[in-house]
RNA sequence: GGGGAGAUACUCAAGUUUGGUUAACGAGGACAGACUGUAAAUCUGUUGGCUAUGCCUUCGCAGGUUCGAAUCCUGCUCUCCCCA
């Protein structure tokens, strides 16, 4: 342990903010925690920070405890929103954390030797109401807890004010880290830049109550260059883990999309590969950037660590047929099934299909429109191909659009591919 | 409770005084095309729907006036501001 963790933690940009003294504090083996309120039923790529700055402790001989937020989540936590959530319901948040919990597990498997995973309701449901007002109450003024930012931002704002359960989180929060701290002997607990606040809350409750020091970081918010948040979609939604929710192929095209500007960041960020191996990936990456080489390396280390290693395997084989120039038709029938079960695709009888269907009434169904009118336009402006050839006309298909007996292959723009399958 | 302002598409935001070339200026975002490398920048186009060179439906909600309404009238709902 004589490497300094938080320096190479600094190195990968994954520290905002930290509480000094922390770099002798992780010099002994330390336990540290970090926490997900179950706010949904998976975590996205946001959440996948915590994860791994805890491998990186792990990694280095420390202990790590990963809390789900059961309770905490119950109150829900005003940091980084602009109105209050809505709250969920007890048994939502319990299936959430159900699967938020098995996703963790998946996750950590090749490190979970030191993790612990933990629920916060545990010893959150039996705090009586008073007695925790006055004992853990009794360390903090209002004037404390007003002027946390996320506190401050919701009392400016007149149109939505802040309610009293909101305002009473950070002290949950605090709590935890104080409960950790008694019963694992917790010394660090780290989170995005927004949990600031609540971090040194639980700092400032332990050293008022039991006198001890601990400690507490937390990572930037990954944005990219115009300052969205990083790990959405164009769109704005998640990108998720569950592979319901994003389907592995996407996933790995997100990452594939990333541009140069931001990969070497993100590959710091995201993989747990050294010093060494990066700055060479960098470096071959640099010398022709049109290979792609951090993009690729990013998009299979992190799917295979996600969706596994064979699923990764299956969606760089189908996005080398796809974005790169290869005959279709002299394709084994194997390519076209590994595609079909990977992207976006409908099946339709060999009966139905002989009665004649036009080209826009499969792209309607495809997802990628939402209404006629826009394929339609799409199709005026050359955006629509049909197995890899621009397709102009609205025509009815027939079996010579089929190759490899049963499939045809949509691609709309640059990027999104649709395939067919007719039996 | 009294007074004032407002609600227009994904968002911001014109248009309302003086009703009619207004599917609704403009900006942002998003998507597409060209150029490229599934990058960035730039240029161009699109951005209500459909049985598609035509037709239908939209300006908080419900009615009304009119040949014709986002625009005028009435009622309702909601939001913000000021005073109590």
């Amino acid at each position: 342990m004589q490497k300094n963790i938080i320096n190479d933690l600094l190195w990968r940009g994954l520290i905002q903010n930290k509480v000094p003294g922390i770099e002798n504090q992780v010099k002994k083996p330390t336990t540290i925690y970090t926490g997900f309120d179950p706010t949904s039923d998976s975590l996205h790529l946001g959440n996948l920070l915590p994860i791994i700055v805890l491998i990186h402790f792990q990694k280095m001989g420390h202990q790590s405890l990963i809390l789900i937020g059961e309770a905490t989540g119950f109150i829900g936590d005003p940091s980084e929103k602009d109105e209050s959530r809505i709250f969920l319901k007890r048994e939502k948040l319990h299936d959430n954390a159900k699967s938020i919990k098995n996703q963790i597990i998946r996750l950590i498997k090749d490190h979970s030797e030191g993790i612990e995973l933990l629920n916060n309701i545990n010893w959150i449901k039996n705090l009586y109401f008073l007695e925790f007002i006055r004992e853990i109450g009794k360390f903090f003024t209002v004037n404390y807890l007003m002027s946390k930012d996320s506190v401050k931002k919701r009392m400016k704002n007149n149109k939505n004010g802040i309610s009293f359960t909101e305002f009473s989180y950070s002290l949950i929060q605090g709590y935890d880290f104080l409960y950790l701290n008694e019963v694992k002997n917790c010394q660090i607990q780290i989170g995005g830049s927004d949990q600031w606040g609540n971090i040194t809350t639980g700092i400032e409750l332990i050293k008022r109550k039991t006198g001890k020091k601990v400690y507490g970081f937390t990572f930037p918010l990954i944005t990219k260059p115009n300052g969205e948040k990083f790990g959405k979609s164009h769109n704005g939604n998640n990108i998720w883990l569950d592979k319901n929710k994003t389907s592995p192929y996407k996933f790995y095209q997100f990452f594939m999309n990333v541009s140069d500007e931001n990969v070497e960041r993100y590959i710091k960020i995201y993989t747990f590969l050294s010093k060494e191996v990066i700055d060479n990936l960098i470096l071959n990456h640099k010398k022709d950037p049109s290979k792609r080489i951090l993009q690729k390396k990013l998009a299979f280390y992190l799917t295979e660590w996600v969706h596994g290693y064979e699923s990764s395997k299956t969606i760089m084989k189908i996005s080398n047929i796809l974005f790169n120039e290869i005959n279709l038709e002299l394709l084994d029938e194997k390519y076209f099934m590994m595609i079909y079960e990977n992207i976006p695709h409908m099946f339709l009888s060999y009966i139905e299909f002989k009665k004649g269907i036009f080209i826009l009434d499969i792209l309607k169904h495809s997802g990628f429109f939402t209404s006629k009118s826009e394929s339609y336009r799409a199709m005026k402006a050359n955006s629509i191909l049909l197995n890899k050839k621009i397709i102009k006309e609205n025509i009815i298909l027939t079996k010579n659009n089929i190759i490899c007996k049963k499939y045809i292959i949509f691609q709309f723009g640059k990027k999104e591919f649709f395939i067919l399958k007719i039996d």
